[in-house]
DNA sequence: CACAAAGTGGGGAAAAGTGGGGAAAATGAG
DNA sequence: CTCATTTTCCCCACTTTTCCCCACTTTGTG
């Protein structure tokens, strides 16, 4: 389980430290692809695998063959170094607009990385809003499929 | 079973004690996550399996990702240091706005962690208001989905 | 009143995060 | 094929944060 926001400095060769709490729960085989949103995110093997579902096939519907194309094509396996980080390619860091600083954030079975700014809009919630988030998905709840 | 409220200090440093009565009850696994109107919410670890259906995929509608990312986002695990504190982290303090003392509320099945005046606004209540509002959830039960 | 339990505060060791230098490997041009 | 340039990655040093430990105060209880 991946819980909490950290804020991470990437430095000019693409380096982010994975937070310690995050990386003891990372076993080799750890995959860090692209994300809806435009975040990165990290998968460790178990849930790599159920991504493996996705496949090619000559009756694999269009979009399919689309999402395909991009997790896979953009995937690399996570390698740490001594210090605990890992490298983002140059074209993970173009497709999240990642320089300078980033966060990091565990959400259940998975870790994502964000752009600084683009966190704030999505992550950072006043009382108010979180209220009324968790109202909302209250309601959709107790009345599913509308 | 949580009751009660109790007036603890919070350090520079963030740390908060945990009433006896409350840490006694609290196995680990227990995490500390927002909650509604600007609190800090204390779940016990069956009381947060019910918050872990909500997992991230290649197929979890937008709705859901945005829930779960605010969620996880800003849980933490509680972890206990030998005088039964734990630490709240900056983003946790900073959305309950809670510096130099909290209230910590026994709510039946979670735990609460308030503002100073937050938590008299909501806790002291008259007996005017307190009749008012029983009257209030009474109506709502007999007439749901209003 | 004395003792035990609970809560508070701070210092210091250990761990985590950050930045940069330099060797090795890869790339590309002549 | 060779040499120069760039990129990758490994290692070291420094800073910051975390957390563990100890001591004191306050509260509750017999």
């Amino acid at each position: 389980m991946f819980l909490g926001t950290y804020r991470h400095a990437v430095d000019a060769k693409g380096r982010v430290a994975i937070p310690a709490r995050f990386r003891e729960q990372l076993p080799s085989g750890t995959v860090i692809s692209k994300g809806a949103e435009g975040c990165l995110q990290v998968y460790p093997p178990q849930e790599w695998a159920q991504e493996q579902g996705l496949r090619l096939g000559s009756t694999t519907p269009a979009e399919e063959r689309r999402l395909a194309r991009m997790m896979f094509g953009a995937a690399r396996e996570c390698e740490f170094d001594a210090q605990g980080r890992i490298v983002l390619s140059a074209d993970q860091r173009q497709y999240a607009d990642i320089t300078g600083v980033a966060w990091i954030v565990g959400v259940n079975n998975l870790i994502e990385i964000w752009n600084d700014e683009a966190w704030r809009r999505i992550g950072e919630a006043t009382p108010e809003e979180y209220t009324r988030i968790q109202d909302q998905v209250a309601e959709r709840r107790r009345a599913p499929r509308t």
